[in-house]
DNA sequence: GTCTATAGCTGGATAGAC
DNA sequence: GTCTATCCAGCTATAGAC
């Protein structure tokens, strides 16, 4: 589908500028610092036509996280019916891009009903998609599935692959790098060496 | 210590309301609910209280934090030299209470760079004191450290449950009985059957 | 489509009365 | 200690000119 149902009104570069500004100053200072001012200031346009584009700031959001949302989705989708869905998975879940405003926007969530609506639900979809794809593959493999749920294994990644994002944004870093490894020697040892290139690495220091 | 070295000015009670009043608020509405005005007014006084208490925002916050750190450090060291370390460190890791308060102080460091510089050293103090007593007991236990670090174990733990607090704010809850029964598992296998009571678990609906 | 101008509000912070 | 009163900044949102 690559022609929306109703086309959104306006210039739609002036639309991405001002969804790519408000993205780049939450990762930057916080949702807080995403206001109509700093938004369409970074956009290098007047702080009216936020509204003229979006109507209220929450719809803003909104369309930053359905962005975001549904490019993971297709990227889950690629990863998990790969050659190998374990490190597809575990490189689509520890990818640093993105998080950060993943981030932003589940603090946000707490005090904007529809953005944790919008979120709630996705997560759902998104959970449920996993443990779709990923039940026959883990069985492929020989897992005991009483020992080790589909649910759990997913659970596990994600879990530990955020909360060591986490820490690295407070420059705490004891352990990671053994623990990345712990994980990636039981992924190795389902589904062999990775074979695949990890999808768009960003640099890190 | 009973006596501080330096006693903080004006009604202890007051003082302590105003923090009262500002966790309360964080937690139910998020940190940028947390105003001078905000906080004062659920505290019961007026809002030019909050800077004849406390100078500005920024150190109510951080005395805030500090309070709570200190709290989980002491816990932290009861667990830990407990007769079942494990389950201990689990309980209190896993524990409902405070963690959405750390949340919003974790969202709030993302542009208030005296909180950042405070929660990342304490994390640093808080993850060494960990290992530093953790590491006798798992080799007690037999466990093998080079497959299984102790900072691995323990962020692990600290991952899977900060992740589970998370979903369950979203109200998702896909395969988290599961994954605590497996985590569960294994601690019972090192340490056998929790024996201590869950310390102050707060009733979940 | 993009702008200026402005209304209306909320927040941080301070001065000074009691 | 606690209050009232007030200043100023910054924000959302709208009206209307170009």
């Amino acid at each position: 589908m690559p022609e929306p149902r109703t086309a959104p009104k306006g210039d739609p570069l002036t639309r991405q500028s001002l969804l790519d500004a408000a993205a780049a100053i939450m990762v930057e200072d916080g949702y807080a610092a995403a206001t109509t001012r700093s938004v369409a200031s970074r956009a290098g346009v007047n702080n009216a036509l936020v509204y003229y584009y979006f109507g209220t700031m929450d719809e803003l959001f909104l369309e930053l996280f359905r962005h975001g949302a549904e490019r993971s989705f297709e990227r889950l989708e690629v990863a998990l019916t790969s050659e190998q869905p374990l490190w597809g998975l575990w490189d689509l879940i520890h990818d640093f891009s993105g998080s950060a405003l993943t981030m932003e926007l589940i603090a946000l969530a707490n005090h904007r009903k529809a953005i944790r609506a919008e979120i709630s639900a996705y997560s759902k979809r998104f959970r449920t998609r996993q443990l779709e794809l990923l039940t026959g593959v883990l069985e492929g493999y020989g897992v005991n599935l009483d020992e080790w749920p589909v649910t759990s294994v997913v659970l596990l990644m994600a879990g530990i692959s955020r909360y060591l994002l986490i820490e690295e944004a407070f420059d705490v870093q004891i352990g990671h790098r053994e623990t990345v490894a712990l994980i990636e020697r039981h992924i190795t040892a389902l589904e062999g060496r990775r074979r695949v290139p990890r999808a768009a690495a960003k640099a890190r220091a």
